[in-house]
DNA sequence: GTCTATACCTGGATAGAC
DNA sequence: GTCTATCCAGGTATAGAC
């Protein structure tokens, strides 16, 4: 369990390989190459390529729960952490221009190939999911907060795809936007409501 | 050039497996399978496997433009072609929710992997982006019709996505109404401005 | 135009020395 | 824990008979 050196820099690497060249089209030689260590001492820290995976994705989770928990800890109000969520696409906008979102590209390649790690890349999305479920209830929208939460997560997989299409264009700050705007009239639809019931 | 029969079956049949389980993992094998021809005789059709990727990239564009251009040609309004292209999710949500947009993740892939079929498949976004922009030109959007186009076709994307982590739920649905719904506004809102300016 | 046979390479995975 | 050597499967691609 004691997490080694090699094995945390074998995960790390593989990370950034998986996510900038794609899961099947990555080997061992690749990671081996950019860890600094031979084909052969690979299988002393892992058995097989899907145990890579495997750490790769849990991973990823325990980085984005961190990020998430991170907001909610430090006394953003539920609005504002949804924006801090919108703003990952600004924030690693370089990345996404080149080669899409984590999450979204590594879920479909996955799905693709049936692959036994798919559930787990789907436990990203869960993730997001969730939590921002759990932040547009405490924004007063109980019936529907999955909906909206599921909607904000489909935009923001729109625009890492087509910024990865049209990298070199300003759409997706226009669409950052766009989404703020969309959740200012979220926020202020709810006192409305409230208004007028 | 003359399309031979069996050239058109390695196409036809390279399209949907490159569709349902990526291009880099489809080998000759299962594709001469498919077809029920030899590996060696594959060679006479086609020299590498980047040149069977060409085909059916051209496949896939000239179809899509045949579907567009039919929609055009049928006296539908601009705002109704529109509808049409918001309604393939709804057309395709069987194999949507299985593999994803056709367009999107061959396009993530190939991004991924640096690949010269890479530019082909943005020729793919090429072809709904500018026949989008053209329809809500013709609906009196000159200024901004691009970025509809843009936005629209994330929506899209975003939707595919998350239809395809989420087979089992009536997520596809639903956000077409709202894409439909945001059509509406889009059109509505023309009337407005002017009335107002 | 289609087949079989085969060359060649790369990838995942194992064995065993150090 | 790390290495070298090696096995084996599967992939692309070629040669040449039919």
């Amino acid at each position: 369990m004691a997490a080694s050196a090699t094995r945390e820099k074998i995960v790390t690497s593989a990370d950034r390989l998986f996510y900038e060249r794609g899961f099947e089209v990555t080997s061992f030689a690749d990671v081996a190459e950019v860890v600094g260590i031979s084909r052969g001492n690979f299988y002393y820290h892992f058995r097989t390529k899907d145990e890579i995976l495997d750490a790769v994705i849990e991973r990823r989770i325990k980085q984005r729960h961190d990020m998430l928990e991170g907001w909610v800890d430090s006394d953003q109000s539920p609005k504002q952490c949804i924006a801090s969520f919108i703003g990952i696409l600004l924030m690693n906008n370089k990345k996404i221009r080149s080669f899409g979102c984590p999450v979204g590209t590594l879920f479909s390649e996955l799905a693709k190939l049936n692959h036994p790690g798919g559930p787990g890349a789907r436990a990203l999305f869960d993730l997001f999911r969730i939590w921002l479920r759990h932040r547009f209830e405490a924004m007063g929208r109980g019936a529907d907060a999955d909906a909206l939460a599921m909607h904000i997560l489909a935009r923001s997989q729109g625009a890492a795809t087509l910024a990865n299409a049209y990298p070199d264009e300003p759409f997706l700050e226009t669409e950052v936007a766009q989404m703020l705007a969309w959740l200012d009239a979220v926020a202020g639809q709810q006192k409305q409501t409230d208004k007028e019931d």
